[in-house]
DNA sequence: ATTAACTGTAATTAATAAAGTTACAGTTAA
DNA sequence: TTAACTGTAACTTTATTAATTACAGTTAAT
């Protein structure tokens, strides 16, 4: 399987959205700021709707972020697309007549959901507007050594 | 691709030789453990050892913890099965002349880099001991209601 | 000294979930 | 009316993992 970028291409898809509303945001325009297919960008972009990230309307042109940039978390972001998937891979096939077979899913789950709340509270502290923002700092960076 | 139960089983190896150290463990009996094949847990054995969490010896069924479990932290273990892999995947591929795609790699893994070292901290909380402690206690709960 | 059992590792094959692509229905705008 | 769009399903391709096969080297038992 090749590693999913779903996440990442999402945080994409919402960024542009804000930071190019003035323009005719296309799946087709989105899609090649992200390197992917249109249809790849409508998936995406469907689950993101249902999730009340964006709003969409079909046949028509005019994609807009359904919050303000600052009520949206990555971590709201992570749910839309990855939802309660685990951030460790815990073996669901060992043996359950062995002391440590039988019993190691059940422990290390509880270690593995406490690590991975640590990480979601680390997205829950940032903002799409901070995103953005640094977007633009970068970039005026990167235009000001030409 | 199947999800990497790397990690997972690494950890249910090492907790095993620990429970299991009066015992004859080769890799075939440690193998049944884990449900997999004698190759697959010699070749995670090989990592571990690499990474100074093992001894073992060639021709010889006597594999050993290097470490006390106590001091052996779950990101210890993490770190020998999967080194520096991200926790969350950046799209390596979006456009570079667009200013959310050009930049969006950077910015975001930052952000990502932030989380993961949230979650890693969180299994450097947790020894080999710890876990193995609660296995023993589940075990032993286990026994009392039957 | 010989053989069986083991560790160690490389190469090949199989499995899986992801993205990519094709197809087409439904909607909107020109 | 038609072109361009969104929306979604189905199929294909791809990358990454474990499983399997193969065999070299080492050790222990006879």
């Amino acid at each position: 399987m090749r590693v999913s970028t779903r996440f990442s291409d999402s945080i994409h898809i919402l960024a542009f959205i804000e930071i190019y509303k003035n323009i005719r945001l296309s799946s087709e325009v989105i899609a090649s700021s992200v390197e992917t297919s249109p249809v790849v960008v409508r998936r995406l972009m469907s689950v993101l709707r249902e999730h009340g990230l964006i709003d969409t309307k079909q046949g028509s042109v005019e994609p807009k972020l359904a919050r303000k940039p600052k009520d949206i978390t990555l971590l709201d972001i992570y749910f839309a697309t990855e939802g309660n998937k685990p951030l460790f891979e815990l073996d669901k096939k060992t043996n359950p007549e062995c002391i440590v077979g039988g019993n190691i899913q059940e422990v290390l789950g509880d270690y593995y959901e406490q690590a991975k709340i640590a990480a979601q509270r680390k997205l829950n502290d940032t903002t799409l507007q901070d995103l953005i923002e640094t977007i633009l700092v970068k970039e005026k960076a990167k235009q000001s050594t030409k």
